[in-house]
DNA sequence: ACACAAAGTCAAGTAAGCTTTACTTTGTGT
DNA sequence: ACACAAAGTAAAGCTTACTTGACTTTGTGT
């Protein structure tokens, strides 16, 4: 699962960190995410969709494998 | 974590063993997800948005706790 | 009343998400 | 070259998602 995390920061000008506090998630959790160690959770993927303002469809790819 | 699977379904006349077999989880998992015991995962609310030809957000509902 | 399909539920196990602590690597400024 | 911030990585532990197998409950048709 593919996602734009990383890109999202850079237009606000947030490090991992800051992501990981507005999510409510440790520093750890948003780059093994970004660096595509696991999937978040739907509650979690539902947290950056309204950090975000953007749909989860449009922060996730699913690209269907498997 | 609420969500519209059940009239989803009903509105396919499909059984928790159908979806089961559509998402390929098992009817457990189903019937766990539609009586709120747990969450789904993200690639799994990915699959039954493709399923059901509806955005993530338009069959799982937030509702924002904690 | 009986039979059957669908739904609900429980237990025990595996796998995935997430935590904390701690360390290494990379990039930037001075 | 050095210092520092940000990113990356790893181990151990806990929680949640999901599995299989088995059983109970509910609803419907006959």
């Amino acid at each position: 699962m593919k996602n734009r995390l990383k890109v999202l920061r850079a237009e606000r000008n947030w490090t991992q960190a800051d992501l990981a506090l507005a999510l409510d998630v440790s520093r750890q959790t948003i780059n093994a995410i970004e660096t595509g160690k696991f999937d978040p959770s739907l509650p979690l993927a539902f947290k950056a969709a309204r950090v975000f303002q953007l749909r989860i469809e449009d922060i996730f790819d699913d690209e269907e494998g498997a």
